[in-house]
DNA sequence: CTTGGCACTTGATGTAGCCGAGTGCTAAGC
DNA sequence: GCTTAGCACTCGGCTACATCAAGTGCCAAG
């Protein structure tokens, strides 16, 4: 930290008191409360020059500075170690993730861990679907021309589909048609399900053909749902709250949240540095999350799916980041040795 | 409309005035908007007799009034039919609720049509374990020591939890425990399955017992996790957008939000009232949703469960109690007849 | 390259005055 | 007894203006 230029030190002083002030810093507040050494007229020339990189802007012509997103760009790529949790943040982590309960619930609980560490709002996306395979079917009669297909996949998660069946289907066949599409369709990936699907038709004895062809489209149905990821979210009041007494920001990045196509999008797009954390600021967001930032991370077994929070550019990046890191390797630890 | 005392008739009008202008309104607006048939100092007669009774008040000694959370209280009960929806609400709510798709996608899709067509925050409580019984479950095993329980309710509703297993699992003890268990819960509700499951263990013969104990321990789990009701909600960046420039409300009810708890003790204790509705006004809720109003009708086979929205006080009331019924009353016909 | 000094800028804050919307009240009218 | 016109009064909001504090840029000296 004493080693880097003067110049890093300060842009790092005037982030992290924006950050924490809320206000446009000004050089003499800065040599008051960081120990550089200099006076408030050297940091001037600093700002000036900072200003003229576009690392920092004055608001009005003659107030404090803040960073732009380049800035905020710089101040992080220049975290190279990433300070690990309190010993505090790691007991609530664990208390909050333990490997109990159903998959759902386990996500449910992670994404609320993560909010309520960072408090800002959490967004986790499903694991993607080649990562798990088919482990079991079942036909349901649920109600007089009313069945349930269920699909369990090896991962924990289980997709359902409730559909209208015209003809009358006995139980005998039902039975026997799960066991053929069992029998083609265990160990695959949804999405090579289809081909298999196929495969397992090819083989129905003719009586049973109307039956099985229905429950096939059934069951693309499920693997096409699945095939589209899943987001949930959590702390969306922290928003509120962080944003403070400036609120018109909030609405944005709210109507963001919800759409869950974005934000997907988003996530997928980001790609991890050599810290194993994506960071997004403010203008390299496109559209309604222009104003916030997004620090995500993969996890699981081939990270093909990521957490992460979204908050507003002026955020602690160097605490989310940790949060986020410790988040995801907690997830992937459970979710690989399933205690 | 004509009929009543003009009191009632100023009181409304201020009312609508106050909901769509957001300002205070004075006697002189109201002559000008409304058809009163009197002068302005005569509603200033009328005002100051529904001051007098608490109804609306002056937010500065000299300007316009606004409705107290009793005088929307008199207004909501007031209105005695409810208008019907628009044609072209009706199209929006009959495209969004057709009844394909799985159980928690038609919730899903449901509270968010209620949130769209209502530009407010729409909640939905998963209907109430009593109206659905146990239909079928499944044990699978996911991985060595690792299984997974899942049970199938009449509802087209799917609960599994994953767990660990310590001993061997044999698959035939697997598959008798199954048919033995189900024997036993088949037709029953989540809440009387406990009996059942004691019933059950009673017959298991001697060398499964252990296995047995462990799968019963899950299947508790699971009825236990359904016992407690889930909400789902959408629509939360309305909540941003309708009020306004006045968000210093909108922390404490995105706090709300999020404590389900809070939410699923208010609508249930929420009773409902001739029109099927419920509705809860500002300072009549305690906590943290003070500041709001939440409009609620229960749906499905003995309307066990709720769905409403959450807004601002000053909200579009028939409008709002208007898209809550009508919501309500399509969830319930998909639920009941199965299509 | 750093530093102290200084003139200058500017948003924020406070005060005063004015205007308009609105009220309450009284006295007259139906 | 209810309604209405008129009138004096209030008060929030807006503008204008002065003042203040924080901050800047720049220059000249160390």
């Amino acid at each position: 930290m004493g080693e880097q230029p003067r110049r890093m030190q300060v842009l790092q002083a005037i982030v992290e008191d924006y950050v924490s002030s809320r206000e446009p810093v000004g050089s003499k507040a800065l040599v008051d409360r960081h120990e550089l050494g200099v006076s408030s007229a050297t940091v001037r020339n600093d700002m000036a020059a900072l200003e003229e990189e576009g690392l920092i802007v004055a608001p009005h012509t003659s107030s404090g500075r803040i960073p732009t997103d380049k800035g905020y760009r710089l101040f992080v790529d220049q975290i190279s170690e990433v300070k690990p949790l309190s010993a505090a943040e790691k007991r609530a982590v664990q208390t909050l993730l333990d490997a109990t309960g159903d998959f759902n619930e386990m996500m449910a609980r992670t994404v609320r861990a993560l909010a309520q560490l960072t408090n800002q709002v959490a967004v986790l996306q499903y694991p993607h679907v080649d990562s798990s395979t088919i482990r079991h079917l079942e036909f349901v009669s649920l109600a007089p021309h009313r069945a349930l297909v269920v699909v369990i996949l090896s991962s924990g998660q289980v997709d359902q589909r409730a559909f209208h069946v015209e003809a009358e289907a006995p139980e005998a066949s039902v039975a026997a048609l799960k066991q053929l599409f069992l029998r083609y369709l265990d160990g695959l990936t949804p999405a090579q399900a289809a081909a298999g699907l196929q495969l397992a038709l090819a083989e129905v004895p003719a009586e049973d053909r109307a039956l099985a062809l229905g429950f096939a489209a059934q069951l693309d149905q499920v693997f096409a749902a699945r095939r589209e990821d899943r987001i949930i979210m959590a702390g969306t009041a922290n928003l509120a709250r962080s944003t403070g007494d400036f609120p018109l920001s909030i609405g944005p990045i709210l109507e963001a949240l919800e759409e869950q196509v974005v934000l997907l999008r988003l996530l997928t797009e980001m790609e991890q540095d050599v810290r194993g954390l994506s960071v997004r600021i403010g203008s390299e967001n496109s559209g309604s999350l222009a104003e916030a930032s997004v620090i995500a991370a993969g996890y699981g077994p081939g990270a093909g799916a990521k957490l992460g929070v979204v908050g507003p550019t002026r955020m602690d990046y160097p605490g989310t980041m940790t949060a986020v890191r410790a988040v995801a390797r907690y997830l992937s630890r459970i979710l690989s040795q399933q205690p």
